[in-house]
DNA sequence: GTCTATAAGGAGATAGAC
DNA sequence: GTCTATCTCCTTATAGAC
């Protein structure tokens, strides 16, 4: 029936934003039928168990991440506009939700079985390795060209993304001072990104 | 009575171990008081509520970081030196206990009505705009002398702190590899902090 | 497929004996 | 001050009617 698979879909889609607002143990059950409007005995008809209904709905999200983390890599000419096209994808991602970062942060990192789901279902596969042995020796190829300075591409990767997770995970820090309006916000975003892309490339400058 | 105050002290020692391992609402009241080898009640007598006990055992600690945070600007000659500094010191800071960074931004980046309390009580106290003055006073003269690029005192300090905590949010990522042993999480620590200097200093120069 | 009812357990907090 | 017992509420999950 039609009817069915759309209370599933209204599901999935309210338990995804009530998890990233107030994460998962802050989430229950009872919480996410009321807001669809059905019976909490109905989650557990379609989706057994709590952490089930959690992976049906990120695991796709992560596969999703973890497949177009090499797109950036293939266009741009020289190196640097690589990593600018790699800090604007980051900040392009997050920026859809802005509970993202903090979400993955708090669910991901934070929860060791979590984390070692995650590792074993997405980080040994082979779409992932590729793409960081891509970029391991692009930035090989770069120091052993005195473009940019010895480096690790490990390290590189970890300052870009800890730049650009924590601009997110901070950001409602500001926005407590009064200036909540969306367009404070994009600026914000807008600057830290620039700031970000700023401090990453002479930081890496010969 | 001595043995009250035993206890007392107990409890807030216990739970500020539970609470860092195991997060604020991870953690039972009947939890500690196992811990503790008492029982549950005398948790809620010596300090009523859960969250009381929360902020006994928090509030001071964060009275301290914030009161010691201007004094790495006092010493050494130069800006670099200072930057250098305020990163040595955050990572101590942090290394005291590897669960510190997670928590910071779990419990108190992540928690709404706990980020207000905090800032209303630390953020807005003298103590802590005495020294972030001092810090952007100290930028701007090293930005006209010419000796750094231009760049905000407050994005700088997003930055610094951004890759410090993430260091350590980012750890455990690593030793889920299997090399868990304190001399590889000493190395990591001491090799990432030379990494986040590096970048920082190479980040602004001119 | 959707519901009501309820099981089974855990939480924080309180009352009152000692 | 420390205990046991208990209240009240909320959680996930299941059983069974329709």
């Amino acid at each position: 029936m039609e009817r069915n698979n759309n209370i599933e879909k209204r599901i999935l889609w309210v338990a995804e934003r009530l998890f990233l607002e107030k994460g998962f143990s802050g989430t229950s059950t009872t919480e996410i039928a009321k807001a669809v409007g059905c019976n909490q005995a109905l989650i557990h008809y379609y989706f057994r168990t709590k952490e089930k209904l959690f992976w049906d709905i990120f695991a796709p999200k992560m596969e999703q991440v973890v497949e177009y983390l090499d797109a950036p890599l293939d266009n741009g000419a020289d190196f640097f506009e690589r990593i600018t096209n790699i800090i604007d994808f980051y900040f392009g991602m997050l920026e859809l939700d802005e509970r993202l970062a903090p979400f993955i942060v708090n669910e991901l990192i934070m929860s060791p079985s979590r984390w070692e789901f995650f590792r074993e279902r997405f980080l040994r596969s082979e779409s992932r390795s590729r793409a960081f042995v891509k970029f391991e020796k692009m930035v090989e190829e770069e120091v052993e060209a005195g473009r940019i300075r010895n480096v690790q591409a490990i390290d590189l990767l970890l300052d870009i993304m800890s730049l650009c997770l924590s601009t997110f995970i901070v950001a409602p820090m500001g926005y407590a001072r009064g200036e909540c309006d969306s367009n404070a916000r994009k600026e914000y975003l807008q600057h830290r990104k620039e700031a970000v892309t700023i401090l990453v490339l002479k930081g890496i400058s010969v």
